[in-house]
DNA sequence: TGGGATTGTCGAAGCGATTCGATACCTATT
DNA sequence: AATAGGTATCGAATCGCTTCGACAATCCCA
C-alpha cells in the first residue's frame, strides 16, 4: 500500500505538504504542487479512509436511510437514492445505506461510530420514533418527508398540499364540479405518512374553495383494486367528471379501467396523475400530472446535509413548489 | 467522545483488555468482561470506525454496486439489496451503496482507500468492463450474475438455464406442444445480459428435447407492449397453447390480455411466469411460477464475500436450483 | 515438587493521515 | 534600515484503536 510518506519522499518534500495539496487548506506553490501530484498520479496512490477518518473527525460517508415499507412504490424511491448517491459523490461523499431492519439503533451506530457524518432519513412518518433519535445525535441530518413536531430538523419534500391544490385547481378551470381522489393504500394512511394527509387536505381545501364536491379514497395499489375503485366511484358518484390519482402503480390502471367502463379520457372524464414525470409521459395515453421531483428532492437533500456539515446555517423547512404539466389527459369539461 | 481509554479506566483495565473485550481475540476472565462490559454501556462506548479500520486494516464495510439500467425491475433489485445490508448487518458489517454513476473507478477508489473490505456487484452483463477491475483489486469481490469469462472470480445467481428448462418441463408434462417464451425487454439482450440468454437458452434446449415448437420474444416491459406481444402470438402461432413470461411488470398484463383476447387461462392458455413468488401469489389468478430468489441471493452473496474476507474457500460458481411452484395459471392441454 | 503449558492482563508500538505552530524567505511599508 | 506582513514549507503531535511481546499467576502432570 502506498502511503503519503511515500509520495511525500518521491515528489521531496514533507507529509504535511502531500496533505496540503490535496486540502487546499493552505497554499503550496504552483511547482510544488505539480510535482505532488504527478507523484501521486505515478505511485496511484489514495489517502487511506480509516485514516483520514482519525484525524480529521469527518468520514466523507453520508448515511442514507431507506425503510422498505409496504405500499410504498420502490422506483421512486430508488429515484431518491441514485439521486442522494450521485449528488453526495459530487460532493466528494459517500453513501452508506441503512435499510432500518434494526429499528433506529443504526442511525445511532454509524453516527456515534463516527462512521458517517450525517444522515438523510426517507419515508418520515408524521409520529416517527426517529425523529427523538435524530434530535438526539450531534451531527446533521436532513429528513425527506415532514413529521408533525420537526422543530429543530431540517426538511425537505414536495409541497403536498400545494400539489392537492394544484390538481384541483386545474380541473376547476376547466369547468369540473365534481372531483375524486384516488390516494395511497390504506396502510399509508394507517401509519400516518405525512405527504398522504396534505395531499388530501389541500385536494380538499381547494375544492371547498372551488365550490365543487369531492371524495377521497385510498386504494390499493394493485389493477384489481383500480379497477374495483373505479366501479365504486362510478357506481356512487355518478356527477364524477375528474380524478386525481396519487398512486404510482395504478395511474395507468385507473385509466384503463374507466375507459373500459366505457367512459372516454379526457372526454367525459378527466384525470390528473400526482406521479414522476417519465411515468406520465409514457402511458399510452400520456397525462396530465404534477411531478414528484425525486431528482431534485435527492439533491436537496444532500446539498442541506453539507451545508450543515460546513456550519451554515439552513432553513428548518424547504417545500418544492408543485409543477402541473398539462397531457392529454384533461381537458373541459363536456357541456351536458 | 466516549474513548476506549475512558473505558479502561471506568473498568480499571487497560486499553488492550477492552479491546480484547470486544474482539475476543484473547481470552479474558469472566469477570473481568463483566467489568468492561459494564463500563461500555454505563459510559455509551461507541469503538471509533475510522481508528479502528486504521488498526485493523478492515473497515467492517463492504460496497454494494447497483448499476440501474434500463430495462431491470428495480423492485427486484431493491430486494437483493435489502438482503445483502440485513446479511451484512448480521456479520456485523455496513452497506456502501454505489450506482456506478462515476463508471467503474468508483470501485476502485473504495477499495484502494480501504474504504471497503470487498465489493458485490450486481447486473453483470456477459461482457462487463467491471470485469477486470475486479480482477486486479486486490480484495475479495461477488458478482450476482454470471460474466462470459468469470475465471479467479466469485459468482451466484439463480440457474437461469435451469429454470427456462423447468418451466418447459413442466408445460410438457401437461401435454403442450407448442411454447412461447416472452422474454425482458430489447435493450436487455442487447446489452448481453447473461440471465435473458440463459432463461432462453435453456427453454429452447428443453422445447427442442420434448420436441415441442417454440417460440421466443423479448418485449417491452410496458402493459401496451404486452397486449401488441400477446396479438402477435395469437396471429402467427395459432396453435400456441402455453407461454413463459420472464419479465416482471408485464406478468399480469400479458394474463390479462390473453384473457381478453377470449382465451381462457389455463384451460385454453397455460403461463408460467419467472418472477419473485410474491408477484405470482398475489396476482388476481394465482400463477404457477419459478421463483426468483433474491433474498436468498443477496444472502449468499454475504456470505461468500465474508468467507472470502476469513481467507476461506468458495466455490467459483453458485447456481442456485429454481424451484417451480405449479399455482393455477397452468392446467393440462385442452383436448381438442 | 519442579518445569512446561496455559490463562489473563498490561504496556508500547504502530496504523496513515491531519493540523498546528514554527521557521525561513520575500516583498512592501515606513 | 528596520519592521511588518504574507507565502511556502516542515516537523511533531495527535486522532482512537489493535496487536504483539512480555510477564505474572495458575495449572497439570511426571
Amino acid at each position: 500500500m502506498v502511503k503519503i510518506t511515500d509520495v511525500a519522499r518521491h515528489a521531496g518534500v514533507s507529509p504535511s505538504t502531500v496533505s496540503y495539496v490535496l486540502s487546499g487548506k493552505r497554499s503550496i506553490s504552483e511547482e510544488t504542487q505539480r510535482r505532488v501530484r504527478d507523484s501521486i498520479q505515478a505511485l496511484g496512490y489514495r489517502p487511506h479512509a480509516g485514516a483520514r477518518a482519525l484525524a480529521s473527525n469527518r468520514s466523507n460517508v453520508i448515511a442514507l436511510v431507506i425503510p422498505l415499507r409496504s405500499g410504498i412504490h420502490v422506483p421512486v424511491v430508488m429515484q431518491f437514492a441514485v439521486s442522494v448517491v450521485t449528488t453526495a459523490r459530487e460532493c466528494d461523499h459517500d453513501v452508506l445505506l441503512l435499510t432500518q431492519q434494526e429499528g433506529d439503533e443504526d442511525l445511532r451506530r454509524v453516527v456515534d461510530s463516527s462512521l458517517a457524518d450525517g444522515v438523510i432519513v426517507m419515508d418520515v412518518q408524521m409520529h416517527d420514533p426517529r425523529i427523538r433519535v435524530l434530535r438526539s445525535l450531534d451531527r446533521p441530518s436532513v429528513l425527506i418527508g415532514f413529521p408533525t413536531e420537526a422543530t429543530g430538523l431540517t426538511c425537505i419534500d414536495l409541497d403536498f398540499t400545494a400539489a392537492g391544490e394544484v390538481c384541483v385547481d386545474h380541473l376547476a378551470g376547466l369547468g369540473h364540479r365534481c372531483v375524486g381522489l384516488i390516494g395511497s393504500p390504506p396502510e399509508v394512511y394507517e401509519r400516518e405518512t405525512g405527504f398522504a394527509y396534505r395531499t388530501e387536505d389541500g385536494f380538499e381545501a381547494a375544492a371547498r374553495r372551488h365550490d365543487m364536491t369531492s371524495t377521497v379514497h385510498p386504494c390499493e395499489a394493485t389493477p384489481a383494486a383500480a379497477e374495483e375503485m373505479v366501479g365504486l366511484l362510478l357506481r356512487e358518484h355518478p356527477d364524477l367528471t375528474a380524478v386525481v390519482v396519487h398512486n404510482e402503480p395504478i395511474v395507468e390502471p385507473v385509466v384503463a379501467a374507466f375507459q373500459r367502463a366505457g367512459r372516454r379520457v379526457p372526454e367525459d372524464l378527466a384525470v390528473v396523475a400526482i406521479c414522476p414525470d417519465e411515468l406520465a409521459e409514457r402511458a399510452p395515453l400520456p397525462l396530465t400530472s404534477v411531478a414528484i421531483p425525486a431528482e431534485e428532492v435527492g439533491q436537496r437533500a444532500v446539498e442541506l446535509l453539507m451545508a450543515q456539515l460546513e456550519g451554515r446555517d439552513v432553513p428548518a423547512a424547504t417545500l418544492l413548489r408543485p409543477r402541473l404539466t398539462p397531457r392529454s389527459s384533461t381537458a373541459p369539461r363536456a357541456e351536458e
